[in-house]
DNA sequence: AGCACGCCGACT
DNA sequence: GTCGGCGTGCTC
């Protein structure tokens, strides 16, 4: 007697398969098992969904086919690992198939049976264990947040102040769940790719190589199955990862950790439009995992729930090795501790078309002569964002986007940063003939240029010209050019550093004593309600840049040049008043019903033409009046998206806002047939964004 | 999403 | 006469 499975396969997102397909089989197939089934022509992935069961009377519309074969090697699914990718496909909007495959390795959908049996027999080579550290003394801050993570349930919000080891409660915390059980497992997770390596040192260095697998979309293929093989196996004991990491199988899951959890990399921006800060914290509770989510600038969103209580705060204010170490500058915070200086350069007090103020020349002219290093950031690669012609009104439009392309000196190109299209810079004006266009604005490249110019006559301590370098997206597009980058600014062959935010992310440089944000204003008054919080994060983690060496902590600065010098943002920055600021921001959001206070998605449209667009989001929200919860939810109308046309694709969206969560998810809930009913000509794609970041 | 089928223009 | 353009439709 056949038995009849419901088997979750790879259906992209707009078909109109949300759920499981039934396939036969011989025998009873357990849940979660992986299996290899027909789909059309073609051999697809699938995971067994529900119990096999016999087969009873259906509609006999679909001839059901056999199950091609069973991963029989590989071990089902876990339960809460299916009821995570089931929450995800309905809180996301997505199919199910799409969720479930998406977090599996692609070579487990790629290689043939015999190859798979090939790699799970071969021998994990036993890695070389060095012998582990043993960590440092832990400051009474650490040692509480310590216990406060062993005794209560959590999830926890770790508010940790820039240095002040949140790295170091991470590995302990790990370290007392292995103590307790040798054989549970550890979920860590980083905003970006970046950050993998070095704090995949820290782990190895503690834990042994043997016990550590790393999973980011760096990774080729067949590491990446080695390492999901580990962790599903049980045989790893941390799984330390991207975004995608949320979706790593592991069997003996106890602790998550979500280090940086405000970075805005948590949100993925294609397919499954998931949160993977939002998913830790469900998963934590379906897997009886705890959650430890760790930042100096927590998200509103986790701020305002460690306010009402759903999440337990773990404060932690002062660097390690500086508790109480006042620098005697005076009127900063009780948690300043020993914080960088913030110094506010009016603007507006400085002749026109400034771009490094005097004082702040100064002062970058005074690290220098000490031998100490500096840290500018603009956040625009290339010379000039611009070209434009002098004679007539001819810019350096992309002709595919509605954006400028920008001026890379450099190699004398215009390239555009939204589709790439990169030509020569002409030698005169396309329109008019005129041989003089000039850049307008500037970026990194001409930051550095203009620097090293300003800074031609100064000398280090021992009479050398001094060593301007730049990172951005730019210097460290070849492979190995940002660790060679980074090496080089620690090994003090660079004295000032030009560059865009990335050059704020989590790099330990100890000899910085200086770091500047040039031109951080656009924020303060950007139509996304997000800016702020987002300017205030970098600004806050820029300054945590300097003065990581306690004997030169209290010479350290962060300078902010700004035509807004009495900006709440920036008085509250130059307290280091993360509260106050947070307060200040959720009370805005609050009175304009704004998230955490309310809940949005956003409908895109990608077409042809505008028209089609726009017309496809109009007839979306058209038939969108008689749903289930629309009388909860609005629906603003269509508008073009800011950058409205990219690689020759018009978009759109529509913002749904509603102030229950649960009402907006049974709206969208029954929006989805709809949409998928709703054609339009010249309509390319459509995607719902649940819990959009920016709009 | 693939990967078909299906119906109209420039080629050996 | 056919190779192939990408519009429409289906996958248990």
């Amino acid at each position: 007697m056949p038995h009849r499975v419901a088997v979750v396969v790879p259906t992209p997102a707009h078909s109109s398969i949300a759920g499981p397909l039934s396939y036969l089989s011989e025998l009873p197939l357990v849940a979660g098992t992986l299996v290899r089934v027909p789909l059309g022509r073609r051999e697809v992935l699938g995971v067994v969904w529900d119990a096999s069961s016999t087969v009873e009377e259906r509609d006999a519309a679909v001839q059901e086919r056999p199950v091609t074969s069973c991963l029989d090697a590989v071990a089902p699914m876990s339960s809460p690992w299916r009821q995570l990718v089931t929450f995800s496909s309905n809180y996301y909007q997505r199919s199910l198939g799409e969720v479930a495959l998406a977090g599996l390795p692609p070579q487990l959908r790629d290689l043939t049976l015999e190859q798979l049996a090939r790699r799970l027999k071969r021998p994990a080579a036993a890695p070389r264990e060095l012998p582990k550290q043993r960590g440092p003394q832990l400051t009474g801050e650490q040692l509480e947040a310590l216990a406060q993570i062993e005794a209560a349930a959590g999830p926890f919000l770790l508010f940790g102040a820039t240095g002040s080891g949140k790295t170091e409660v991470y590995l302990r915390a790990v370290e007392r769940m292995l103590e307790r059980d040798a054989q549970s497992q550890a979920l860590v997770m980083v905003p970006e790719i970046n950050l993998t390596p070095q704090l995949q040192e820290r782990f190895i260095a503690r834990f042994g190589a043997g016990s550590v697998v790393a999973m980011n979309s760096g990774m080729t293929p067949a590491q990446r199955l080695k390492s999901w093989l580990a962790a599903h196996s049980g045989a790893a004991r941390i799984v330390l990862g991207t975004r995608m990491a949320v979706f790593a199988s592991l069997p003996r899951l106890r602790l998550i950790v979500v280090d940086e959890e405000h970075d805005p990399s948590y949100k993925q921006q294609e397919g499954a439009r998931y949160s993977a800060r939002d998913l830790a914290v469900l998963r934590g509770k379906l897997e009886q995992a705890k959650v430890v989510l760790g930042s100096a600038t927590p998200s509103l969103e986790s701020w305002q729930a460690s306010e009402k209580g759903r999440y337990r705060r773990l404060v932690m204010a002062s660097r390690v090795g500086q508790t109480g170490a006042c620098t005697g500058t005076g009127a900063r915070g009780s948690t300043a501790g020993a914080f960088p200086a913030v110094r506010l350069v009016d603007m507006n007090l400085q002749p026109k078309q400034t771009v490094f103020s005097p004082q702040l020349l100064a002062a970058i002219q005074q690290r220098i002569e000490r031998g100490e290093q500096s840290l500018i950031f603009l956040n625009r690669r290339g010379y000039a964002p611009v070209l434009a012609c002098t004679a007539c009104d001819w810019k350096s439009e992309c002709p595919h986007c509605t954006a400028f392309r920008v001026f890379h000196k450099i190699d004398r190109t215009l390239r555009c940063h939204h589709c790439g299209y990169t030509e020569r810079v002409p030698r005169a004006c396309p329109v008019c003939g005129n041989v003089d266009i000039a850049p307008v604005g500037r970026g990194t490249e001409q930051l550095e240029e203009q620097l090293a110019a300003l800074l031609a006559d100064v000398k280090l301590p021992d009479g050398q010209p001094v060593r301007i370098a730049r990172m951005d997206a730019d210097s460290t597009r070849l492979k190995g050019a940002l660790e060679q980058q980074l090496a080089r600014m620690h090994a003090g062959d660079v004295d000032v550093l030009v560059g865009t935010q990335m050059v704020t992310k989590g790099h330990d440089f100890r000899r910085i004593t200086l770091v500047a944000a040039l031109n951080p204003d656009a924020a303060l008054f950007s139509s996304d309600f997000r800016a702020p919080e987002r300017l205030f994060s970098l600004l806050l983690q820029a300054a945590g840049r300097a003065g990581r060496e306690q004997a030169r902590a209290g010479a350290s600065e962060m300078w902010v040049q700004t035509w807004h010098p009495h900006h709440p943002l920036f008085t509250a920055l130059q307290r280091y008043d993360y509260a106050g600021f947070a307060a200040q921001q959720l009370k805005e959001r609050e009175q304009a019903g704004m998230p955490p206070f309310g809940s949005q998605a956003l409908l895109r449209a990608e077409a042809r033409s505008q028209e089609a667009a726009q017309a496809f989001l109009r007839a979306a929200a058209a038939a969108a009046t008689d749903l289930e919860g629309a009388d909860r939810v609005t629906l603003y109308s269509a508008v073009p998206m800011t950058i409205q046309r990219v690689a020759n694709v018009e978009r759109a969206q529509l913002l749904v806002e509603s102030s229950s969560r649960s009402a907006l998810q049974r709206f969208l809930a029954g929006w989805q047939p709809v949409l998928q009913a709703t054609r339009e000509k010249g309509l390319i794609r459509w995607a719902v964004d649940v819990d959009p970041l920016a709009i």
